[in-house]
DNA sequence: AAAAGCCCCTGGACGC
DNA sequence: TGCGTCCAGGGGCTTT
Protein backbone atom coordinates (compact mmCIF):
# COMPACT_ATOMS: atom_id res chain seq x y z
CA UNK A 1 0.00 0.00 0.00
CA UNK A 2 2.70 2.46 0.97
CA UNK A 3 4.74 1.34 -2.01
CA UNK A 4 1.78 1.52 -4.34
CA UNK A 5 0.46 4.94 -3.42
CA UNK A 6 3.21 7.09 -4.97
CA UNK A 7 3.30 4.87 -8.06
CA UNK A 8 -0.40 4.98 -8.82
CA UNK A 9 -1.82 8.26 -7.60
CA UNK A 10 -2.24 10.81 -10.34
CA UNK A 11 -1.27 8.38 -13.08
CA UNK A 12 -3.45 7.21 -15.91
CA UNK A 13 -3.95 3.54 -16.69
CA UNK A 14 -2.83 3.10 -20.27
CA UNK A 15 -3.70 -0.53 -20.72
CA UNK A 16 -4.79 -3.57 -18.76
CA UNK A 17 -3.84 -7.16 -19.38
CA UNK A 18 -5.96 -9.85 -17.75
CA UNK A 19 -4.49 -13.35 -17.83
CA UNK A 20 -7.60 -15.10 -16.56
CA UNK A 21 -11.29 -14.55 -15.92
CA UNK A 22 -10.99 -13.68 -12.28
CA UNK A 23 -9.46 -14.45 -8.93
CA UNK A 24 -11.63 -15.58 -6.08
CA UNK A 25 -14.59 -14.13 -7.96
CA UNK A 26 -14.90 -13.40 -11.67
CA UNK A 27 -13.71 -9.96 -12.70
CA UNK A 28 -16.61 -7.52 -13.22
CA UNK A 29 -18.01 -7.04 -16.69
CA UNK A 30 -15.73 -5.13 -19.08
CA UNK A 31 -13.13 -4.86 -16.32
CA UNK A 32 -10.20 -3.98 -18.57
CA UNK A 33 -12.29 -1.58 -20.62
CA UNK A 34 -13.53 0.31 -17.58
CA UNK A 35 -10.00 0.66 -16.20
CA UNK A 36 -8.21 1.63 -19.38
CA UNK A 37 -7.74 5.33 -19.88
CA UNK A 38 -8.80 6.19 -16.35
CA UNK A 39 -6.87 8.56 -14.19
CA UNK A 40 -6.21 7.21 -10.70
CA UNK A 41 -7.12 9.56 -7.88
CA UNK A 42 -6.72 8.80 -4.21
CA UNK A 43 -5.53 5.41 -3.08
CA UNK A 44 -7.02 4.52 0.28
CA UNK A 45 -7.45 1.51 2.50
CA UNK A 46 -10.45 0.17 4.40
CA UNK A 47 -9.87 -2.91 6.53
CA UNK A 48 -7.80 -5.15 4.26
CA UNK A 49 -9.16 -3.63 1.08
CA UNK A 50 -7.23 -1.28 -1.18
CA UNK A 51 -9.49 1.27 -2.84
CA UNK A 52 -8.56 3.42 -5.82
CA UNK A 53 -10.90 6.13 -7.04
CA UNK A 54 -10.90 6.60 -10.79
CA UNK A 55 -11.67 9.57 -13.02
CA UNK A 56 -14.76 7.80 -14.31
CA UNK A 57 -16.33 7.83 -10.85
CA UNK A 58 -15.72 4.15 -10.44
CA UNK A 59 -13.80 2.71 -7.52
CA UNK A 60 -11.35 -0.15 -7.94
CA UNK A 61 -11.32 -2.53 -4.99
CA UNK A 62 -8.50 -4.97 -4.37
CA UNK A 63 -8.01 -7.53 -1.62
CA UNK A 64 -4.75 -9.47 -1.58
CA UNK A 65 -6.18 -12.56 0.07
CA UNK A 66 -3.38 -14.65 1.47
CA UNK A 67 -0.83 -14.74 -1.31
CA UNK A 68 -1.62 -11.68 -3.40
CA UNK A 69 1.07 -9.09 -4.06
CA UNK A 70 1.78 -6.16 -6.29
CA UNK A 71 5.14 -5.70 -7.93
CA UNK A 72 6.05 -2.42 -9.56
CA UNK A 73 8.24 -2.54 -12.62
CA UNK A 74 9.52 0.98 -13.16
CA UNK A 75 9.60 2.53 -16.61
CA UNK A 76 12.31 1.26 -18.95
CA UNK A 77 14.99 3.73 -17.90
CA UNK A 78 15.16 2.26 -14.41
CA UNK A 79 14.39 -1.31 -15.35
CA UNK A 80 17.98 -2.44 -15.60
CA UNK A 81 18.11 -2.56 -11.82
CA UNK A 82 15.84 -5.55 -12.02
CA UNK A 83 17.99 -7.41 -14.52
CA UNK A 84 19.27 -9.74 -11.87
CA UNK A 85 15.74 -10.91 -11.19
CA UNK A 86 15.12 -11.78 -14.83
CA UNK A 87 18.33 -13.73 -14.88
CA UNK A 88 17.54 -15.71 -11.76
CA UNK A 89 14.04 -16.70 -12.66
CA UNK A 90 14.29 -16.89 -16.41
CA UNK A 91 10.82 -15.38 -16.46
CA UNK A 92 10.10 -11.77 -17.07
CA UNK A 93 8.02 -10.26 -14.31
CA UNK A 94 4.45 -9.99 -15.41
CA UNK A 95 4.73 -13.18 -17.44
CA UNK A 96 4.78 -15.69 -14.60
CA UNK A 97 2.16 -18.39 -14.18
CA UNK A 98 0.59 -16.50 -11.27
CA UNK A 99 0.77 -13.01 -12.70
CA UNK A 100 -2.92 -12.46 -13.28
CA UNK A 101 -3.27 -8.73 -13.91
CA UNK A 102 -0.83 -6.23 -15.37
CA UNK A 103 -1.55 -2.51 -15.44
CA UNK A 104 0.57 -0.35 -17.69
CA UNK A 105 0.64 3.27 -16.62
CA UNK A 106 1.13 6.38 -18.72
CA UNK A 107 4.67 6.83 -17.42
CA UNK A 108 5.64 3.39 -18.68
CA UNK A 109 5.64 1.68 -15.28
CA UNK A 110 3.96 -1.69 -15.04
CA UNK A 111 2.11 -2.85 -11.97
CA UNK A 112 1.82 -6.62 -11.75
CA UNK A 113 -0.66 -8.44 -9.52
CA UNK A 114 0.58 -11.92 -8.61
CA UNK A 115 -1.44 -14.38 -6.55
CA UNK A 116 -0.69 -18.13 -6.56
CA UNK A 117 -3.71 -19.17 -4.54
CA UNK A 118 -6.03 -16.63 -6.15
CA UNK A 119 -7.81 -15.87 -2.89
CA UNK A 120 -7.53 -12.22 -3.79
CA UNK A 121 -10.41 -10.08 -5.01
CA UNK A 122 -10.76 -7.33 -7.58
CA UNK A 123 -13.96 -5.45 -8.15
CA UNK A 124 -15.10 -2.24 -9.74
CA UNK A 125 -18.17 -0.29 -8.71
CA UNK A 126 -19.50 3.29 -8.71
CA UNK A 127 -17.78 5.12 -5.91
CA UNK A 128 -21.11 6.43 -4.65
CA UNK A 129 -22.06 2.86 -3.80
CA UNK A 130 -19.07 2.25 -1.54
CA UNK A 131 -21.28 2.45 1.53
CA UNK A 132 -23.53 -0.32 0.35
CA UNK A 133 -20.93 -2.51 -1.32
CA UNK A 134 -21.40 -6.07 -0.23
CA UNK A 135 -17.79 -6.48 0.85
CA UNK A 136 -17.46 -3.11 2.56
CA UNK A 137 -20.72 -2.63 4.41
CA UNK A 138 -20.77 -4.24 7.81
CA UNK A 139 -17.03 -3.96 8.27
CA UNK A 140 -16.00 -2.97 11.78
CA UNK A 141 -13.94 -0.09 13.07
CA UNK A 142 -10.29 0.51 12.27
CA UNK A 143 -8.08 -0.78 15.08
CA UNK A 144 -5.71 2.18 14.96
CA UNK A 145 -8.39 4.86 15.10
CA UNK A 146 -9.95 6.54 18.12
CA UNK A 147 -13.09 4.44 17.87
CA UNK A 148 -11.30 1.44 19.30
CA UNK A 149 -11.38 1.68 23.05
CA UNK A 150 -12.39 -0.47 26.00
CA UNK A 151 -15.95 0.83 25.94
CA UNK A 152 -16.36 -0.23 22.34
CA UNK A 153 -15.06 -3.71 23.05
CA UNK A 154 -17.22 -4.00 26.14
CA UNK A 155 -20.29 -3.12 24.12
CA UNK A 156 -19.43 -5.68 21.45
CA UNK A 157 -18.37 -8.41 23.86
CA UNK A 158 -21.27 -8.10 26.25
CA UNK A 159 -23.15 -11.38 26.43
CA UNK A 160 -21.04 -12.85 23.64
CA UNK A 161 -20.30 -16.55 23.85
CA UNK A 162 -17.66 -16.59 21.13
CA UNK A 163 -14.10 -17.09 22.38
CA UNK A 164 -11.79 -14.07 22.34
CA UNK A 165 -9.84 -15.50 19.44
CA UNK A 166 -12.92 -15.62 17.21
CA UNK A 167 -14.20 -12.24 18.36
CA UNK A 168 -10.94 -10.45 17.63
CA UNK A 169 -10.66 -12.12 14.25
CA UNK A 170 -14.21 -11.09 13.36
CA UNK A 171 -13.84 -8.31 10.80
CA UNK A 172 -17.33 -7.06 11.64
CA UNK A 173 -16.04 -6.01 15.07
CA UNK A 174 -12.52 -4.88 14.28
CA UNK A 175 -11.34 -4.53 10.71
CA UNK A 176 -7.91 -5.68 9.75
CA UNK A 177 -6.76 -7.83 12.66
CA UNK A 178 -5.32 -11.00 11.14
CA UNK A 179 -4.72 -14.47 12.50
CA UNK A 180 -1.08 -13.91 13.42
CA UNK A 181 -1.75 -10.70 15.25
CA UNK A 182 -4.65 -12.02 17.29
CA UNK A 183 -2.43 -14.72 18.82
CA UNK A 184 0.25 -12.16 19.56
CA UNK A 185 -2.19 -9.68 21.08
CA UNK A 186 -3.78 -12.27 23.35
CA UNK A 187 -0.44 -13.49 24.63
CA UNK A 188 0.70 -9.99 25.43
CA UNK A 189 -2.60 -9.37 27.18
CA UNK A 190 -2.43 -12.51 29.30
CA UNK A 191 -5.81 -13.59 27.99
CA UNK A 192 -6.68 -17.10 26.91
CA UNK A 193 -7.88 -17.39 23.31
CA UNK A 194 -10.55 -19.77 24.60
CA UNK A 195 -12.04 -17.37 27.11
CA UNK A 196 -15.59 -16.29 26.34
CA UNK A 197 -15.44 -12.68 25.18
CA UNK A 198 -18.48 -11.85 27.29
CA UNK A 199 -16.59 -12.85 30.42
CA UNK A 200 -14.65 -9.58 30.33
CA UNK A 201 -17.82 -7.53 30.65
CA UNK A 202 -19.72 -7.20 33.89
CA UNK A 203 -23.08 -5.75 34.72
CA UNK A 204 -22.02 -2.15 35.09
CA UNK A 205 -18.32 -2.17 34.41
CA UNK A 206 -15.79 -4.12 32.43
CA UNK A 207 -12.60 -5.98 33.18
CA UNK A 208 -9.60 -3.63 33.17
CA UNK A 209 -7.87 -6.10 30.90
CA UNK A 210 -9.97 -4.68 28.07
CA UNK A 211 -7.84 -1.54 28.32
CA UNK A 212 -4.76 -3.71 28.09
CA UNK A 213 -6.22 -5.52 25.13
CA UNK A 214 -6.78 -2.26 23.28
CA UNK A 215 -3.27 -1.08 23.97
CA UNK A 216 -1.79 -4.35 22.78
CA UNK A 217 -3.86 -4.38 19.59
CA UNK A 218 -2.45 -0.96 18.78
CA UNK A 219 1.09 -1.88 19.79
CA UNK A 220 1.25 -5.11 17.84
CA UNK A 221 -0.15 -3.55 14.68
CA UNK A 222 2.08 -0.50 14.91
CA UNK A 223 5.16 -2.63 15.51
CA UNK A 224 4.24 -4.87 12.59
CA UNK A 225 3.79 -1.86 10.32
CA UNK A 226 7.16 -0.43 11.33
CA UNK A 227 8.77 -3.82 10.71
CA UNK A 228 7.20 -3.94 7.25
CA UNK A 229 4.76 -6.70 8.09
CA UNK A 230 5.29 -10.40 8.54
CA UNK A 231 6.89 -12.28 5.68
CA UNK A 232 6.30 -16.00 6.08
CA UNK A 233 6.62 -17.40 2.58
CA UNK A 234 5.70 -14.97 -0.12
CA UNK A 235 4.59 -11.70 1.37
CA UNK A 236 6.51 -8.84 -0.05
CA UNK A 237 6.46 -5.16 -0.77
CA UNK A 238 6.18 -3.66 -4.23
CA UNK A 239 9.96 -3.72 -4.55
CA UNK A 240 10.21 -7.32 -3.39
CA UNK A 241 11.48 -6.45 0.10
CA UNK A 242 10.28 -8.64 2.95
CA UNK A 243 8.83 -7.70 6.31
CA UNK A 244 10.51 -8.72 9.53
CA UNK A 245 7.85 -8.79 12.21
CA UNK A 246 7.91 -12.59 12.15
CA UNK A 247 11.18 -12.38 14.06
CA UNK A 248 9.25 -10.82 16.89
CA UNK A 249 6.54 -13.44 17.19
CA UNK A 250 6.17 -14.53 20.78
CA UNK A 251 3.74 -17.35 20.13
CA UNK A 252 2.70 -17.53 16.49
CA UNK A 253 4.17 -20.59 14.73
CA UNK A 254 6.13 -21.44 17.88
CA UNK A 255 4.37 -24.63 18.96
CA UNK A 256 6.51 -26.57 21.40
CA UNK A 257 9.00 -23.76 21.88
CA UNK A 258 9.34 -22.27 25.35
CA UNK A 259 7.23 -19.27 26.25
CA UNK A 260 9.55 -16.28 26.56
CA UNK A 261 7.79 -15.30 29.79
CA UNK A 262 7.53 -18.57 31.70
CA UNK A 263 9.31 -21.25 29.70
CA UNK A 264 6.27 -23.49 29.34
CA UNK A 265 5.81 -24.92 25.85
CA UNK A 266 3.69 -22.88 23.47
CA UNK A 267 0.52 -24.74 22.55
CA UNK A 268 -1.41 -24.81 19.30
CA UNK A 269 -5.12 -25.30 18.86
CA UNK A 270 -7.59 -24.80 16.05
CA UNK A 271 -10.43 -22.33 16.49
CA UNK A 272 -12.91 -21.58 13.75
CA UNK A 273 -10.66 -23.41 11.36
CA UNK A 274 -7.51 -21.44 12.07
CA UNK A 275 -4.46 -22.06 14.20
CA UNK A 276 -4.14 -20.32 17.52
CA UNK A 277 -0.87 -20.30 19.47
CA UNK A 278 -0.81 -19.55 23.18
CA UNK A 279 0.73 -20.22 26.57
CA UNK A 280 -1.56 -22.04 28.96
CA UNK A 281 0.36 -20.70 31.91
CA UNK A 282 0.53 -17.02 30.99
CA UNK A 283 -2.88 -16.66 29.40
CA UNK A 284 -6.01 -17.07 31.50
C1' DA B 1 -28.72 -14.24 15.15
C1' DA B 2 -24.59 -16.43 16.20
C1' DA B 3 -21.29 -19.92 15.61
C1' DA B 4 -19.13 -23.74 13.22
C1' DG B 5 -17.76 -25.95 9.06
C1' DC B 6 -16.69 -26.02 4.15
C1' DC B 7 -14.51 -24.35 0.45
C1' DC B 8 -11.81 -21.64 -2.91
C1' DC B 9 -6.34 -22.74 -4.76
C1' DT B 10 -1.35 -23.62 -5.03
C1' DG B 11 2.93 -24.64 -3.00
C1' DG B 12 6.12 -25.79 0.60
C1' DA B 13 7.59 -28.92 4.33
C1' DC B 14 7.89 -33.34 5.88
C1' DG B 15 7.61 -38.50 6.25
C1' DC B 16 8.24 -42.72 3.84
C1' DT C 1 13.62 -38.50 -6.71
C1' DG C 2 8.85 -39.29 -6.09
C1' DC C 3 4.46 -39.52 -3.80
C1' DG C 4 1.08 -38.72 -0.26
C1' DT C 5 -0.31 -35.90 3.68
C1' DC C 6 -0.74 -31.82 6.15
C1' DC C 7 -0.58 -27.03 6.60
C1' DA C 8 -0.75 -21.96 5.34
C1' DG C 9 -1.41 -15.31 6.42
C1' DG C 10 -8.44 -14.63 4.40
C1' DG C 11 -13.00 -14.68 4.35
C1' DG C 12 -17.49 -15.59 1.82
C1' DC C 13 -21.04 -18.82 1.86
C1' DT C 14 -23.77 -22.52 3.75
C1' DT C 15 -25.33 -25.15 7.44
C1' DT C 16 -26.55 -25.83 12.15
Amino acid sequence: MRGLKPVLEGRTIQSVSLRRDGLRFPFPADFAGRLSGQRIGNLTRRAKYILASLGSGDCLLVHLGMTGRFTVLPAQSEARNLGEFYFETGTEQGEGAHDHVVLTLDDGARVVYTDPRRFGIMDLFPEAEAGTHKLLSGIGIEPLGNELNADYLAEKFRGKAAPLKAALLDQKLIAGLGNIYVSEVLHRSGLSPKRKSGSLVHRKTHDPRLELLVRNIRDVLNEAIVAGGSTLQDFAHTDGAEGSFQQRFRVYDREGQPCAQCGAPILRLVQSGRSTFYCRHCQK
